[in-house]
DNA sequence: CCAAATATCCCCCCAAACGGGTGATGTCTG
DNA sequence: CAGACATCACCCGTTTGGGGGGATATTTGG
């Protein structure tokens, strides 16, 4: 954002003693200006615009407006902002939610001095920042179970129809008949014991068979 | 998965260069040690049981089975053995399909040495580990497109449309009636200029509108 | 405050898709 | 060689899909 290499950084967090100390930790790091350091949402809101920090070290659990209603807020106001959500949660939902608002980083407050510091840098040169517990969850949601039930031609199947395809554009893009997706289909909906495509696609994700 | 806290570690990469220099590095630290290092993972198959490594450092560009299709036998043969992938790709598809099948970390090969070590620790104790740049990766595919014409309540309709539900399904589910859920997929079709559901869904998907 | 956007609901039509049932024939793999 | 798998077929009735036409609140933004 600015030519100078100087990152500034604004920190969102109600904890005092937490705040202080993030605040001196990254004022002490050459290159790094931590702005400012303010205890809830709702007391930043109004400063944002003129501070326009490049990076927000932001709390979820707070007074007020909590980190994850402000996300989408502070990424309407300051579209380049890089925002690292620094929590104690690290539940599936929120790392999901926080992620798909905008945010550029995870920590959960486990994570050393060290990280943090290192966090800050890496969003603000492109890249993404994970604690390792959260990079387990994210890389986990993309493993598919090994134990499926499902034939390699079924998952291939449901995936398509997961996709919103219907029986006969299944079957013009595997080279089959209609009547052969459909027994598969068929088959399918007994392995995963349901009786609908909507269940079928909700189980198998569940189960993530596909 | 051994009692003692060494981690036992198995290289596979076709650079003699790099093959060496992991192993050297690797095995000058503390509590590490790399029970041996492959040129490919043909040549490497057949030990595979008998060494049994907790940690597995892949490469994907190799001679012969690359480190991709190599991943779901390793993952059969040693369930339990976490596997890093270390190669110089960083493409969206690549990356999801190597954590799709059960890939622990992902490092690109600019990765500094320490990192690489890290990556080790983090993964045998249950973490994930990514480098910054395929963090990004798997962030961004997370992020839903802030321009998304759809308003709120049509992206809600078309998700669960997504999510396999029919049109009556997504009624119920919304407390509203079907033909109001008619109404805004009509919408939902004009604004993305489809005319079909699973246009819909995989133009939104395209632009994660959804 | 008012106009535009949004969300809600109603009717028509008809072709297509869906799900259940039953059965058959190759092919592949252990 | 048996069992799993993939392929195709035809029966039935019901539901969904998409296209067309409109109406009326409520919310939002300028």
């Amino acid at each position: 954002m600015d030519n100078n290499d100087t990152i500034r950084i604004l920190i969102i967090e109600d904890d005092e003693i937490l705040r202080m100390a993030y605040k001196s930790m990254l004022n002490e790091v050459p290159g790094y200006q931590v702005l400012n350091a303010y205890a809830s949402f709702d007391e930043a809101k109004r400063f944002l615009e003129a501070e326009s920090p490049d990076v927000i070290l932001l709390d979820i659990e707070m007074p007020g407006t909590n980190g994850l209603q402000a996300l989408p807020f502070i990424k309407r106001t300051l579209p380049d902002v890089s925002i690292i959500i620094l929590t104690v949660f690290d539940s599936e939902d929120m790392v999901f939610e926080a992620l798909g608002k905008g945010a550029s980083g995870y920590l959960t407050k486990n994570s050393p001095g060290s990280r943090i510091i290192e966090a800050v840098r890496e969003v603000r040169s492109g890249g993404g920042a994970m604690s390792t517990n959260v990079a387990r969850i994210v890389m986990r949601s993309f493993q598919k179970n090994p134990n499926s039930p499902l034939t390699r031609r079924e998952t291939e199947i449901l995936e398509l129809i997961a996709a919103g395809q219907t029986k006969s554009q299944v079957a013009q893009a595997l080279f089959i008949d209609t009547e052969t997706v459909r027994s598969h289909v068929k088959n399918i909906y007994i392995k995963l014991d349901v009786n609908s495509k909507s269940d079928a696609i909700r189980t198998a994700r569940d189960k993530r068979f596909i």
